[in-house]
DNA sequence: ATAAAAAACTAACATTTGTTAGCCTTTTAT
DNA sequence: ATAAAAGGCTAACAAATGTTAGTTTTTTAT
């Protein structure tokens, strides 16, 4: 059956995906190579193709997992009974912490979906469209309740998401601030943002 | 000298510079082609040539002519003397303004840089890092005055930038919310997780 | 009108691209 | 031990890439 894995408790397709989401993202999708690809993981270019169907497989692999992985989390939370803030910092810890633990396949997922082929392309930008719909959801509703300000939801929603993504500048210069206090201050900016306004001093 | 122009007011140049960052907001730096390229332009591939010198040097043009124009607005901000918040509430319209009306060349100079070549590619990052410092004195500076809540000014301006750079996914729903009301309501979004918390009601 | 300058075109180049075919080697299962 | 399966390698392909050379056409200036 399978050969002997480079790494512990991960498939020659695992590596693969893996080493693949980093190249993608330093060089993008289209100018990294399938053979720049193969040297990474070891092996001759041809001999990827015992593994994966195609260069784009791999793509769509990325973008699938991570976006799955929101979706399924975003379940959770609206299924919860928190209110609508908690449920916001909920999310918006999620895509920090995402962002840190698996940076370079959110960030693939993130930057790279345009060269996704049809009909995958569409399928992502659906559920991409439906899950930022979802979030302006909650937030429409904190509105409602009195827990958030008067603002357009979508806009909410698109600098929220974007703001997060932003910690992609940060992953270079780790030294300086930690991952805790990143993800302290991010939320705090945040939440800030969408509370309804307290009483001037 | 040179021919009649296709567009008023616009040397051939500048209307390939104006196709180019199209195209490479659509396809990717990497994946856009100097045929495909033409072809918009209403030229053949080689035509190209006469006005550039190199696909490379069309990425150039647009990164640092978009870089040139952030950092004299800034000069205009840092020289008055507004409060803290104000300077930000300027330099944040800005962005949103930039990202409104010239959407293509912000979007290029913001996703695609990595693919200057060097000595371009280093030069590009330092003065990044450097507009990103001075932006960071001036919410420093919001802090020590009292004008600002205490929160890491790298991750502020890292948040904002971000955050600004999301207008992206709202260009092509424009229909439902006016720029007006993204402009206001992203400001207040912001501005608010900046300013110094008021008392609780 | 004519010479000069600018810019277009055709053809071609050397690389690089993703991918396939065919063969050999290693691993797995019996 | 042996057959089968899985996975690696070399070589090659057709297509596409950025770019150059050389030539012809168009525009400008006198």
């Amino acid at each position: 059956m399978a050969k002997i894995q480079s790494k512990k408790n991960s498939t020659k397709k695992e590596v693969i995906l893996e080493k693949a989401s980093k190249l993608f993202r330093e060089k993008g999708f289209g100018a990294a190579s399938m053979r720049d690809l193969a040297e990474h993981v070891g092996v001759e270019a041809a001999s990827l193709y015992n593994h994966i169907q195609s260069k784009s497989e791999i793509l769509q692999a990325i973008c699938f997992k991570v976006a799955n992985e929101f979706i399924s989390h975003l379940e959770v939370v609206e299924a919860s009974s928190q209110p609508t803030l908690k449920k916001m910092e909920t999310i918006i810890r999620l895509h920090i912490r995402m962002m840190l633990d698996q940076y370079e396949y959110v960030y693939i997922s993130d930057h790279e979906w345009r060269h996704l082929p049809e009909p995958y392309l569409s399928n992502f930008l659906n559920q991409r469209r439906s899950y930022r719909k979802r979030l302006a959801d909650i937030i429409e509703q904190g509105i409602q309740r009195g827990e958030m300000k008067n603002i357009e939801p979508y806009v909410a929603v698109l600098t929220i998401l974007s703001a997060v993504s932003g910690i992609d500048s940060w992953q270079r210069s780790r030294k300086s601030i930690s991952a805790e206090v990143l993800e302290g201050n991010m939320v705090t900016f945040l939440i800030e943002g969408l509370k309804k306004q307290d009483l001037k001093m």
